[in-house]
DNA sequence: TAGTGGTCTAGACCACATC
DNA sequence: ATGTGGTCTAGACCACTAA
């Protein structure tokens, strides 16, 4: 006979049992207790664990999977999501070419190197004043034709032991090798985009005439927590792809 | 008891009574049964309709609210989404002011006329040969500078009577005055980035310099059905304002 | 107070993957 | 055969809104 729940915890604001247990899990994520790629108890496991039913459980889980932390797959299990898994690749990359076919993009990594960061750079990632970052820069080619010039910042300290060599070693996401050896991952990105005109070594390194039209996409990428980890800039040369989205 | 449930449908292939139900009421949204601000039907009373559980009904819901297509509010009901009442107005400008602050767009129709579409907008629009389009131009402006230049498409048909006066005379969103006007509602729309040189008119319109790097977005916009029904190519002057984008 | 959506439970059964 | 997620039900109670 349903009976109304002992509170799962004492706190006084109400909140629902299934965001406290949406809470649990995501500070399990967070810990390390499942890490990506692997599979997390079954909704019975975690209902026992809680000591609520599971379809509670399941309406928690079924947010995070909404979200893209969690990964459901039928008769199998759920699963911690991963960038080294992803359908097409290029999770947060929203550049397709122009005529209907796939992307395929060559890297070139062209630098990478420790600094102390710029101002806006640092407000962005959040950081202290004496914190330091790493900058890596890199092209993405079609064919031999450069499209894209990316400028990554990244906070120094978690990712302690990144070098150009470690980069060029892995094959993959990048944000694939970010989980696996340092433990980051990236779970939300905001971006801002507007239109500037090349100028200089970016115009250069894309082989295209200075004034070129190129799309500035600025992305700030997030791990558990709300914590940004990540500022990328990147240069689209768009003259044969473009940046898509869908609105729903 | 729980006991299976007989199927609503004679239909051979397996589909979750829940789909087969958010069909159903997609179908009613699509007639018009519940036209844009209204209430849909209670769950209960639903539910009592297709003779499932309220659970079932709700799972339909849940969807086309997370789809956009329903708004639940607590206490009062389940509501038809509308253009009309945004939260924060524009529904699909992502366009926003880089200093932080509320985007404001005064609009200033330049044109509005009966022709026949080109070629890639017949395509687009998925138009028949004899089909004509109306095409409106307008700009929009924050205080003084132009900001955004649209050239709008809509099939000739639906929107028959479509004119200068009218566009200016409504107040609100476009989309909201389509509703309320023509009875078509937009639900989703796929949208085309790249950067161009403004260029001409274009340039002139929007007060900038030849060759000063514009966005260009060409925004496809689709209603019930995933008809398309609007082709929207926006140039943005992005030099105080950026295109804002949340990936997920 | 009544009506609506929101939460939670317990249990049955289905679909899928694996052994 | 077993275990996993997926669907469906029936019923109780909570939170919010409006008369």
């Amino acid at each position: 006979m349903p009976e109304a729940q002992a509170p799962l915890e004492t706190t006084p604001s109400f909140s629902p049992l299934y965001q406290q247990i949406k809470g649990l899990l995501t500070r399990s994520l967070q810990g390390g207790e499942w890490k990506p790629g692997e599979a997390i108890p079954s909704e019975i496991e975690l209902a026992a664990r809680f000591k609520v039913s599971q379809g509670t459980v399941r309406k928690a889980i079924d947010e995070l999977a909404t979200e893209n932390l969690l990964v459901r797959r039928q008769g199998k299990g759920t699963f911690v999501a991963t960038h080294a898994e992803e359908r097409t690749q290029y999770r947060f990359l929203r550049l397709q070419p122009d005529d209907e076919g796939g992307l395929s993009l060559r890297r070139r990594l062209l630098d990478c190197r420790r600094m102390r960061p710029p101002a806006d750079v640092a407000r962005a990632l959040a950081l202290k004043g004496s914190e330091s970052v790493i900058q890596v820069r890199r092209l993405l080619l079609q064919g031999e034709q450069p499209v894209v010039l990316d400028e990554i910042w990244l906070p120094a300290a978690p990712f302690k032991g990144l070098t150009a060599e470690r980069l060029m070693g892995h094959r993959g996401p990048m944000y694939a090798y970010f989980e696996t050896e340092f433990g980051i991952r990236m779970i939300r990105a905001d971006e801002k985009i507007r239109a500037l005109a090349a100028a200089g070594e970016a115009a250069q390194l894309l082989a295209v005439p200075d004034g070129t039209p190129l799309l500035s996409v600025e992305r700030l990428s997030y791990t558990y927590g709300d914590k940004p980890v990540e500022l990328r800039r990147g240069l689209y040369d768009t003259a044969a792809h473009h940046y898509r989205n869908a609105l729903n």
